[in-house]
DNA sequence: TATTGTTATACTCTATAACTATA
DNA sequence: TATAGTTATAGAGTATAACAATA
């Protein structure tokens, strides 16, 4: 229930910051407010580079499975694949990935990091390791992989559920 | 370091579901999908009541703060106050919120809730409930509030340090 | 007939500058 | 001069339909 507060107008500033309790209950609420404050500082840190946090993504997961086509790209970000031509356009203008003929099927294309890819791709990386060092100045270790456990398993509930079995 | 593994077109579709284990690690990346998935079905639970994520947001701090004025509910969900214009014209259309004339201040409104909007604020919470209730499944109860603990830690690190201080 | 990459399009969320009327 | 609400606009991110080439 809502509850029972006086005028906010009838007092100081001050009151604002339980103005949102009740939201502050619901995982979606909080969750959306500390992703907008990661991502912010997230493409701050690769904005240098290049880079932002979608075509990061791509690289990364191009340099570690070169010759994907597009659509398993895709489907590996979970983005549809109209959504991914743009940052594989960006990707390929920057030299950082080729789209090469794949062997098997001439429509697609094979994904594959050039060096100069493979070498951005390790310092950006890093520049994502020392943003991630700030997300975990705010939290114990523990609490760091707790938080990415939860977050995987609200994902994929059936995933994860503990990864001893 | 972004790995060694052999093409992906060498491989079963079932190889893609480690192809971004390197971006796993980075709680930005696995923040974003799981806000996705918890976006759209929170969405989904509200869209029966004509409300979305953020009419949702600016209908309960209105009715949780009678009387706040639309820069004071800006500030409270951390959004610009250009972007809230048209979320309080929908919930005004809608019959849900009222711009009063605030009685200090004749270039401001005080926001206040209707009936309509405080009974549909209770149905709309009791939704998100529901919601919440999907997402916990997927959690035990104390790791559900430490994640929400976690968040807003990431958000404000100054403020939840410890919330027994 | 189905799929790959693509184009076009649209809708949401977000961000900034500038306007008006007040203060 | 500064602030409250507003308008206009632009940029991301995301979603669907439809097309040409190929399977």
């Amino acid at each position: 229930m809502p509850g029972s507060s006086p005028r906010a107008g009838d007092r100081p500033d001050d009151s604002l910051i339980a103005a949102d309790r009740t939201l502050r209950q619901f995982s979606g609420y909080t969750m959306k407010r500390a992703f907008h404050v990661i991502q912010s500082d997230l493409n701050a840190a690769l904005a240098p580079l290049g880079l932002r946090m979608l075509s990061f993504s791509a690289l990364v997961v191009v340099v570690d499975n070169p010759g994907l086509r597009q659509s398993q790209l895709a489907e590996v970000l979970a983005i549809e694949r109209p959504n991914l031509v743009l940052v594989i356009d960006e990707l390929e203008r920057a030299g950082l990935i080729c789209r090469n003929p794949s062997p098997d099927d001439r429509r697609a294309y094979a994904l594959d990091p050039t060096d100069d890819g493979r070498a951005l791709c390790g310092t950006a990386i890093h520049a994502v390791q020392e943003h991630e060092d700030r997300v975990a100045r705010a939290l114990t270790e523990p609490e760091r992989q707790a938080l990415i456990a939860a977050l995987l398993r609200i994902e994929t509930p059936e995933e994860g559920e503990t990864s001893d079995g």
